[in-house]
DNA sequence: AGTCCACAGGAAGGGCAGGCGA
DNA sequence: TCGCCTGCCCTTCCTGTGGACT
């Protein structure tokens, strides 16, 4: 019988799963029963939202922490086992404001929550008293206490403004039957700061703060979430304090711990093999971080592309402050600058190759300025390092170094010419 | 000590697109 | 549907800055 090309791939993806037994448990998706390191926060939590169970008006919360500390999956976690244990008595409703098209405007986030609610509202329309009104009533018609959990709400205040928080936490003035709570969660600490004091003193009555994990807790969760993801034998106690390591140096992020166990296995599944090895471990850690870069690099508008392009160009021609000492430079100035000796770039050189870059690309070129603003932009994403030096005589500019793997530079640079901006 | 460079980066405002509200 | 509003992107103008040079 004819094989086809295609059949060796999936005929080996198709009998048993040498791998992974269930992978979902490594994904954000997944609520464990058990979150281990997080009795202490997951048990405060539930004592702030335990009066729900009596029909009681719960004080709002907020819980802070940086990435990957486990503030989500425990506020779902307690959430769902309050819904649980109410009977129907508590509605909990989640949303995340970082979600594109979800709570970009006050409109979006409200007609969200409608819908969770069960409402039929329009995209967009309505006046926004009117989609209040909606919402109100839908919740109050429900009878029930609800528990409002705004994910990542700091990037809701920073797209809208704090007004809506203002008028979802005086929501209970005009509800007669339910009773409503916010949990706020963000990775900002200093984000109440920013908001009106008003706004701050009724929502946050209480506060609930995430550590970052440790190597040692690390090791227990990924070990935890491996024996239910991976079939036994697949990886050793060795590897998962690997991956542990690795991931308590990036300030014990777990979700970027768990994302490499999955990445490992993803890898040696694709290989043909049934056992994650060390080297596995390197390529995902090296792939998560190819792959953040490129997504970033992607979403990036035109003129981003085009500053980045001109940073490749400069690097890849080694026409760095550095080998062009005692040449003339790009911008026409003079030959005796001191710093460069390093081989980084500097922001007048980049202005030079961006403007030929636009030009040739029959791209609109921009000021200086705005090209300054990309550049701090791109530094803020990681895509490169910039800091702000003085070279006295020869003036102040930024030191900016591309920290790219040449596999990296190679992915960005085709990235490049399929936008355009870049010739093949 | 004063000068000078090559910017950094803040402030103000224009133009535009998209959302809001009547 | 249309005027108004808001936010975003960008420009222009400006002051500030650190350290080499005089």
């Amino acid at each position: 019988m004819e094989t086809k090309p295609l059949d060796n791939i999936f005929n080996s993806y198709a009998g048993a799963a040498a791998v992974f037994r269930e992978k979902d448990t490594l994904t954000d998706r997944h609520i464990p029963e058990r979150i281990p390191h997080r009795e202490e926060q997951i048990s405060n939590i539930a004592r702030v939202l335990a009066p729900s169970l009596r029909g009681q008006r719960v004080s709002n919360l907020f819980i802070f922490g940086t990435v990957g500390t486990g503030k989500s999956v425990s506020a779902k976690y307690v959430a769902s086992e309050l819904e649980k244990k109410s009977g129907g008595g508590v509605r909990v409703l989640y949303v995340n404001c970082k979600m594109k098209s979800v709570a970009d405007t006050e409109y979006r986030l409200l007609a969200e929550l409608a819908r969770g609610m069960g409402r039929r509202v329009p995209a967009t329309g309505l006046p926004t008293d009117e989609i209040y009104k909606i919402f109100f009533s839908a919740i109050d018609e429900e009878k029930k206490s609800l528990i409002l959990v705004l994910d990542e709400i700091d990037a809701l205040v920073k797209k809208v403004g704090d007004g809506i928080l203002y008028n979802l936490s005086r929501a209970n003035q005009e509800l007669a039957n339910t009773k409503l709570s916010i949990v706020g969660i963000s990775n900002d600490v200093s984000f109440l700061d920013t908001i009106d004091p008003r706004v701050k003193s009724s929502l946050s009555e209480e506060e609930i703060i995430f550590p970052p994990y440790n190597a040692n807790q690390l090791r227990d969760i990924l070990s935890e979430r491996a024996r239910l993801a991976f079939n036994s034998g697949v990886i050793e106690d060795g590897l998962i304090a690997k991956c542990a390591a690795l991931a308590a140096q990036e300030h014990g992020d777990a979700r970027k711990a768990l994302d490499l166990l999955r990445v490992a296995g993803e890898l040696a599944e694709r290989s043909g093999k049934d056992r994650i090895t060390s080297e596995h471990i390197d390529q995902a850690e090296e792939k998560l971080d190819t792959d953040r870069v490129t997504t970033i690099v992607k979403s990036q508008p035109n003129q981003s592309k085009a500053v980045l392009a001109a940073m490749l160009s400069l690097q890849g021609r080694g026409d760095t402050p550095a080998s062009t000492k005692g040449s003339k430079q790009p911008n026409g100035r003079g030959c005796s600058r001191q710093s460069g000796s390093d081989g980084f770039l500097e922001t007048g050189d980049i202005f030079s190759e961006y403007e030929k870059i636009c030009k040739a690309a029959g791209l609109k070129v921009l000021t200086q300025r705005r090209i300054s603003d990309l550049i701090s932009e791109l530094d803020m994403l990681g895509v490169i390092n910039a800091r702000v030096i003085s070279k006295g005589r020869y003036g102040r500019t930024k030191e900016i170094r591309l920290i790219l793997s040449r596999e990296l530079t190679d992915r960005i640079r085709k990235i490049m010419v399929d936008s355009y901006i870049l010739e093949g």
